[in-house]
DNA sequence: TTTAGCACTTAGCACATTGAAGTGCTAAGA
DNA sequence: TCTTAGCACTTCAATGTGCTAAGTGCTAAA
């Protein structure tokens, strides 16, 4: 147990560090803290604050950061979210507040937007029907044996893909083969659309269309981008801000790391569960993370579905503050999902 | 006018210094040049080369590289290209052999295959016709009052959106405005269908639609899309390998001149005249890439029009082996195009 | 015109010096 | 028992020094 100096000190030594970076000595946290004690007794206070292992030094000689033990301490018990800036507020209304046709522009410029506030990276997911439902697949001839495939789910999200029609089709299989999709697997999830595919439905496709292995691949492809394709990225570049020293291999295997969505995915997959949640240091499941922190955080959108935000930057990010901007950040998307949907629906 | 020993001694340096990164000094040159001469005497040439403004050092003491002027001189009258590694294009072939259902996939992938093979950042620019005509516009409704437009223009260049429909247009309006568009627009070139849109189209689908604007509007969208989206990057990063102190400043606003299409082409643009056209530091329009060279290239894929590829890497980059590469590359890619077309086209 | 020789310049590296900031420990005071 | 002043010690970071390797320009002789 941590007596109530103790709390005081570490929290004010996350405090200073997260803001300006420097390691903290003793002698320039006494003249921060409200009470009134020597640098020596500080200097005691924080000897056994490093042994809890809530304290680590750089070197021998140095002043002291927070472990991340320190910071999940603090971040567990000691703090408080800040309420959001006026300014940030009004600069997320007024970027939310133009017509948008689709919910991925509107996930999208959740991403670049969360980045720019935060000067870290952004991370958002399209809010996610656990058993979305296969709603209307069309195919719409472009000549020249071309044809564009379009896959509606009932939260709303549209994929598309042009194809070439191999000449040996014509185009009443094609239309059979349509009707097949339309009145077997329309109103099914996507996942018992997925094991149709590989049961019975090539079978009765078989029967319009002589190699239904090529027709079936791409419509299974634009299922798969539509379960796979729900990530946005903002602001990859911020992380050249934090690390003095940016070392380009690293980088490198960031930037590779963001563009495989499987693997972010497998980053923020726990997160549906939590409300706020905050992953520090090596608590993150990437190891390529091990260095930074990553705040998550799901937004609700009433019956379509979860969503998730995260930002991603430095072990040492000041916590309070981007805590409460996350927090502000997905009520006003929800807000802003809700009023889409409902325009959507409603009409 | 340059004397044979001076132009000897001026592609020597050229190529060592593209080859390992360092000046080259008037001893280490003597041991590499098929000509007897003393160090000194090649210090007096380099001398006569540096006055020319060819050369010039890094320092008083230091060795020679080559100035903006030397490398144009090597690249108009020394260089010859080299020929393709058997290997890379071993590689290129491999790559573009799979199936591609769009040629943006094919252009797409194209920069990121000429960006690792280079290890350079690549641009590609779908092929272009000047005069490219809408050959179809559909609408496609998806249910829930939304609608994807779909766009044909006959280089086979596909393009779509999704959009809400105002509760107050019906749909037989839409319906009517559909065939408007189709009997008068279809055909015509992108530049003629802009015009048309500007001075008796609002006002026909004005006897259908209350206010064609936010209609129009979306038409618009799509048509810009398909004129403008025709742009591919690869190897962005690769930018972060030459300049050993990467300076995140620069590095950002290099990063976002990539994602400035407007720019981009305006840098690009002069290219579709020449064949391959190299340019050099402060050569290029843009003051961003004063430190860089720019090599570009057409490709033409018939009557389908013409396209650009383009790698932009250090000043010192080894030009006579990009020359080659960036040359079979094209070819390659022109070849995969008519394909594409020809496939298309013909079944 | 070429070359050997020489004085001179510079970058880059290893190394030492110094000052600032910080620590732990001890012994005395409250 | 807790707090504190004082002090010796450590480390980083900045600065300066000396040395070497690589290069240059210039001069005078071949």
């Amino acid at each position: 147990m941590l007596t109530d100096r103790e709390l005081l000190i570490l929290k004010a030594i996350v405090q200073i560090y997260t803001d300006d970076g420097q390691p903290v000595g003793s002698k320039a946290l006494v003249s921060k803290l409200p009470i009134h004690v020597s640098s020596a007794t500080i200097r005691n206070e924080m000897a056994t604050l490093e042994e809890m292992g809530l304290l680590k030094k750089t070197h021998s000689s140095s002043g002291r950061v927070p472990s991340i033990k320190g910071y999940r301490y603090y971040v567990d018990h000691l703090l408080k979210p800040d309420k959001v800036q006026s300014s940030d507020l009004r600069k997320i209304r007024s970027s939310f507040n133009q017509q948008f046709q689709e919910i991925d522009d509107i996930v999208a410029e959740s991403a670049d937007m969360l980045s720019q506030l935060t000067s870290y990276t952004a991370f958002t997911v399209k809010p996610e029907l656990k058993d979305a439902k296969l709603e209307g697949f069309r195919l719409v001839p472009l000549g020249n044996h071309r044809v564009m495939a379009i896959l509606v789910t009932d939260n709303g999200s549209v994929q598309n893909r042009t194809f070439k029609v191999p000449k040996n089709v014509n185009p009443e299989a094609l239309e059979s083969v349509i009707r097949i999709i339309n009145d077997q697997l329309v109103g099914l999830t996507l996942g018992e659309v997925f094991k149709r595919l590989e049961t019975d439905i090539p079978i009765q496709v078989g029967k319009y269309i002589e190699t239904p292995e090529g027709f079936l691949d791409v419509f299974e492809e634009i299922l798969k981008k539509s379960s796979t394709e729900h990530f946005f990225v903002g602001g990859r570049l911020n992380l050249l801000n934090f690390s003095k020293h940016p070392d380009p291999s690293s980088i490198r295997s960031l930037y590779s790391l963001m563009g495989r969505s499987t693997d972010l995915a497998s980053v923020l997959g726990g997160s549906l569960d939590h409300n706020i949640q905050v992953q520090i240091g090596n608590e993150i499941t990437n190891n390529l993370l091990k260095n930074y922190s990553l705040i998550t955080a799901t937004y609700d959108v009433d019956q379509h579905g979860k969503g998730v935000i995260a930002i991603l930057g430095p072990t040492s990010m000041p916590y309070s503050r981007m805590i409460g901007l996350v927090g502000a950040f997905r009520t006003e998307l929800a807000q802003r999902l809700i009023d889409y949907y409902h325009d959507i629906d409603d009409i």
